[in-house]
Formats: structure tokens, sequence, C-alpha cells
DNA sequence: CCTAATTGGGCAAACGTTTGCTCAGGCGCT
DNA sequence: AGCGCCTGAGCAAACGTTTGCCCAATTAGG
């Protein structure tokens, strides 16, 4: 078609269309049987390199393998998955395919998995447990060989090898990676107090969160410790399931409607923070010298925030690994052996801009 | 385990495993079949409520509709694409799984897809073209129905049905969902001109992202329009495949380092925009009394940054959705039907606090 | 020379569906 | 009485692999 006497740098592309048999399908081990002479079952043996193949000669061999490479033979997934009983390929349940926590996660898994050999499907539920329900069905008709799900409360109990991230739901055989969360609160109570601050606001997380009834257990443990006690009116909850900034932004309104003093916040994670920090600038108040703020989580964008935002690391992406490791560990492992019930990973303080010490008339009034 | 005493409120899941037949395997068509006395064709068949079911009479209908729900059957996803020949899979191909533009196409993609009856694998390749040519082929052997690639450069060309989302890469039978990016370019420079900008620098961006050559030339065709011309020292470009705000970062202090005064900046995206508006404060520029920065994308934090960002929307969500409605058509139309080249969104511009008027010095200057 | 092992594969079942074809009995119509 | 049609299904092939079992021919060993 094109003419020859161009260089043709242009569209060098591969053409599978032309590697494939000359109608249209793709090849079979039927296509290369009838192309060789052989039986299908030969044919399979070769490819596969199974240790029956041995009594087939080299030159047999190497005559299939030409032919595979010829008709550029891919075996059907499909096909095998269903006779082999296992798919290779797993389910992966976040709350929203666009929010800042998930995907983090979602990279670790993703290369946990195809290291693997896995591939996976991804659906989103928006936290609605119909939705979850049907996510869950339909992964299993598509029979996947395990789940991951992450901050997710899964009302049906498959008995999949199911993995999930930050769901202290205790289920029979299911793994649990989790955020050390009272070690994580820890490290910023004791941040901001070491400044300096006794009047403390919290943004708690929403409701159907998982991470926020432990987040919240964990913080009035580490208040009473720490000797703070938590004005309940400066207690905030996020609200709404729209995955953006404005939950936090609504929840620091509150606060400062609220009408009593504070001179930091903590928030339940950096998205909301971000959010908040907006509501106290448009309210007058400066981030870090009249009220600093701390995060959760570390997103990316976290560090170029104008102020850069204090925060307490999750490692995502390794938890994201963890998940995915442990969910071939427990699609590969005797059904018997019971899977270990969780995975604690380390929390981590980045201190940036967004925390000082209390203004001192604040601090002299108190 | 539990005290009976205790109301059962916690643990009131679903399961699954105890709905199925007794030993664990999910029930098939032959448990029912032998459950029932029928043969499975019949079963298929009114599970199905093909035509030909009409000759069963409803008492038979009725006992197979309850045996499946005693046993919780679920037809086998994997046998029926087999014989069907339609998966009722796709597979979505993004560069980064973690970053905001393709997310956001996503969640458009998903709830196109979703709603269709599709499921959809998804595997990020981070522009290196060995890994999109195995995703082809992975995808491919998974028996996918077909594929949809964001800003993504595809080295194979299957026969697949395939759209691409921002790819101007002119392939045969490849729908792709574009942006006007001359009008989006023109609502950006028309901006800051008639703010009063004549310097304006750019930052492109990485040359593996398919919008930068075209944004590139849409750019300079505004800008001559615009009668203003571009300083070669004011253009810099993106480099490195990180999905943060590095780059941008980077980018803005080569600009600074060029020692060419600019008083506006139209960077390549929102997210390398904030990577380049901390480089200028951290030069001890305001943004924007001294610079005024205009993103594109309008990603969910644009609107939460300080300053909010003035950016080119793209209506990303919407471009998924199309994505995803385009595929279906074009798996379940006629294979000769001959699929629209392009589909054509328009941008829209977001004025936020990122700009205004150039300093009175400057201008005076120039 | 007889037996046994090795070589070189083939047959067919199985995974779970879907679907074209067949078929027996009953009924209505002419 | 004969014909055709409707009812109510069943049989079996097909999708593409994998794998347990079988078998014929050759070779090795005794």
């Amino acid at each position: 078609m094109a003419p020859s006497s161009k260089k043709v740098n242009k569209s060098d592309k591969t053409d599978l269309s032309d590697a494939t048999s000359r109608h249209g399908a793709p090849a079979s081990l039927a296509t290369l049987s009838a192309h060789l002479g052989l039986s299908v079952a030969a044919i399979s043996r070769v490819l596969n390199g199974v240790p029956a193949a041995k009594s087939i000669p080299k030159t047999t061999q190497d005559r299939i393998f030409a032919a595979a490479k010829e008709f550029n033979y891919r075996p059907n997934a499909l096909a095998r998955s269903l006779r082999h009983g296992r798919s290779m390929m797993v389910g992966v349940l976040v709350p929203e395919v666009s929010e800042g926590y998930a995907t983090l996660v979602l990279a670790g898994i993703e290369q946990g998995l195809l290291q693997s050999g896995y591939i996976y499907f991804l659906i989103s539920h928006h936290h609605r447990s119909e939705l979850i329900e049907r996510a869950q069905s339909l992964l299993m008709e598509r029979s996947v060989d395990g789940i991951i799900a992450i901050d997710t409360i899964m009302p049906l109990h498959s008995r999949l090898p199911t993995i999930t991230v930050s769901c202290p739901d205790e289920q029979e055989g299911v793994t649990n990676i989790m955020l050390n969360q009272r070690r994580a609160v820890e490290l910023a109570l004791d941040h901001l107090v070491g400044l300096g601050h006794r009047e403390i606001a919290i943004i708690k997380g929403q409701s159907f969160s998982s991470d926020t009834e432990p987040r919240w257990q964990a913080i009035r443990h580490a208040a009473s410790r720490a000797q703070i006690k938590l004005n309940p009116k400066l207690v905030a909850q996020l609200e709404g399931d729209a995955p953006s900034h404005e939950p936090g932004y609504f929840a620091a309104q509150r606060l400062l409607a609220s009408d009593t003093p504070f001179t930091a916040l903590f928030t339940f994670n950096d998205v909301s923070a971000i959010g908040a920090i907006r509501a106290l600038r448009e309210a007058g108040l400066r981030v870090p010298q009249d009220v600093s703020v701390v995060g959760f989580d570390d997103v990316q964008s976290a560090a170029f925030q104008n102020p850069s935002l204090t925060t307490v690391r999750q490692p995502l992406r390794t938890m994201g690994m963890l998940a995915a490791e442990a969910l071939v560990r427990q699609i590969t492992a005797h059904p018997d052996h019971p899977p270990s019930k969780q995975l604690v990973v380390d929390p981590e303080l980045v201190v940036r801009e967004s925390t000082c010490p209390p203004p001192a008339k604040k601090r002299a009034k108190s």
C-alpha cells in the first residue's frame, strides 16, 4: 500500500492482525494441530513444557514452537481458567477511583499482582453497601481467585481468599492490612503537644469509613495519656461521601461556628486538611501562625500545598504490595492453612510547614 | 462465641458459603439438573428466558427458579464467555493509577461500562512501551472485548475494538476522544492577554504525553493570533515520568534560572502548576501578584489550592463516559460499520485566584 | 527369544454454558 | 383416518485447554 520508496518510520507498529491466521480468528491449538498434523494434546504439552513432553523429540518440539510463533498463538486464558479451576484474576474493591488514598494503595497492589502473573478487575462502590454486594457477586461470577478490599465494609461473607486494607472488621479467614493507629495518633498529638498546643480540635472521618472508629479510639486514648482533654465542641465529623475537599471545608466551618478557640487541628486525612485550611483562611486565620494543622496519609500533593502539610504518613504503596502478596499467598496456600489475621505497618510523622507553636496570646489565655 | 443474649446486630452478613451446595463448590447447571431431574439445556433456557423456553410450563419454570435461588446458582461467566465468544470484559490502559488526570477519566469509564454490564481490567504502564505491549498481549489473551487507552501511545495494532482518550495518533478503526485544544489554549491565553500579560512563560508536557504536541501547536497558533511572541527562553518542558508535582517544580526553576522576566505562566496541567507555584514562591515571587499561573485539567484539588488555581477545565469524567459508550457501541456494532474517528469535547475556563493583572512596574517596563 | 521399558504420541473426558436439532406424545383440523 | 402443529423437553456439539489413560513401535536387557 505505502510506496516502497518512502521510509517506513511512521507506521512501524507490529500488526497483530496479519500474524494471526488469515480468517481473522486468533489461532487455537486446533489451528496448529491442523497445520502440523499433530494432536492438540501433544502441542499443548510441548508448549507448556510439562514433564510428559520429554518423550517428544527435539525436532518435533521445534516444529511446534515454530508454528506457534508463525501463527502468533496465544493460549486462550478463558479456556485455560475454565479447565484449570484457577483464573489468575482478582477483584479489587475501592470506595472511589478518584481519591488520593485508594489510588496509592492501588499502585502497590498492581505492582504486587502483576509480578505474580495476576490481573485485576477494579470496581468502586462509593461506600454504598448494595453496590459492594453487587460487586462481590459480579466478581464471584467472574471466577476471580480472590478479592482485595480497600476501606470497604463487606456485607457478603464469601469463602474466596480475601485481603482487606484498613478494615478492622474481623472476619473468618480474612487477612487485614492495618496501620498502627495508636502509634500514628501518638505521633501527631505528641508533636502538637510538644509544640505547646492544648486546645486541639479534631475532625473525625465519615461514619462509613472503616478507619474512623479505631482512629477515634486511639485519639481518645492518646489524649488522656498526654493529659489533654478533648472538648466535645472541638470535635467535628466529615459528612457526605463526596471524595473531595469539601467535607473537610465544611467540618472546619462547623468548628469555627462553635466559637470555641483552638490552636491546632488534627484532621482525618490530608484531603480534608486541605479543605479545612481553606475554611480557616477564609475566616481570617493564618496557618500555621494562628492554627496548626496536621493531616493524615501523606498523599502526593501534601508536600506541595501552601503551606506544605505536616502529616502522618501511611506507607500506602507498601500496604498495597503487602495486600497483593498476602492474597497470592492465600490463593496458593493449602486451604486448611490458616492465614494470618493482621499485618500491621508503622506510620511516620512528616513535619512540614503547617504546624508551629501556638500564638502567644492564646497560650497566655489558657 | 458471642453471648446469645446480645443482640445480633454486628454480624448479620449474608453468608454465601451456606447458600451454595454443601460441598463447597458453587452450584452449576449440572447441580440443578441432578436436583430437578431436568436436562441442563432446559434449565439454561429457562434461566436465560430465551424464546424457546416459552414451551416450558409455568410450574416447571417455577421449580427451576426456586432451585436456582435455593442453590444460589450463579452462571459461570468464564464458561459463558467461552461459549458465547463475548466476554463482557474490557481492558483499560492508563499511564499511572495514582495521577489526578487518569483517575477522573477512569471514574467516567467505570460508570459507562458498568451500566452496560461490562467489567474492566486496569493496567498501568508508566509510559513504557514494552509495558504497554505486554499489557496489550495480556488483555488479548484474556479475551477482552475491547480496550480503552488513556494518554497512551499503543505500539501494537490489534483488531480489537479500541477507544483512545487524548491520543491524536490516527489509527485505522480507532475512535479518539479529544479535547478541543485550540479552543482550550485560546481560553487560557486570551484570559492572560486580556489581563494585560505580554511576557508569558510556558511549561510544555513531557515528550511521551500524547497531548503535548497538539497543545504546543495550539499555543503557537493562539499566540501568533494574539500578537504575542513566545520567547524560547520562556518555554520549559516537563521532564521525568514521576506522576508528581516535581516535574513542574523543576521546570519552573529552569524558567527562573533563565533570568528572563515573565508575568504569567501557562502550565501543561494542574499538578505541574502546583509544583511550579511552589518553585515561584520559594524564589520570593508571589502568585498571582508577581506571576499569574494558569493550569490545565481542573483536577479536584485545583479549587482548594492556595491560591486556588485558575485553570482550563477538561470534562474528564464526561470524556470517560463517552469513551465507554463509544466502546460498547463499537463492540456491539456490525463489524463493517465504520466507527467515528473523533469525538471532540469542549473546554471551559475556570477563573480563580491564581491570575490577576501583571504588576505595574513590569507593565511599565515592557 | 522373551519380557520390559522407553519413545512418541493419540483419545477422550472434563471445566460450565449455550443452542441447533431431534423427538415423542397429544391435539386440532380436514 | 391422516396430517400437521404445538407442547415439553432431551441429545450432543461447540467454545479452547489440560490431562489421565492408553497404545503401538522400538529398544534394551536377560
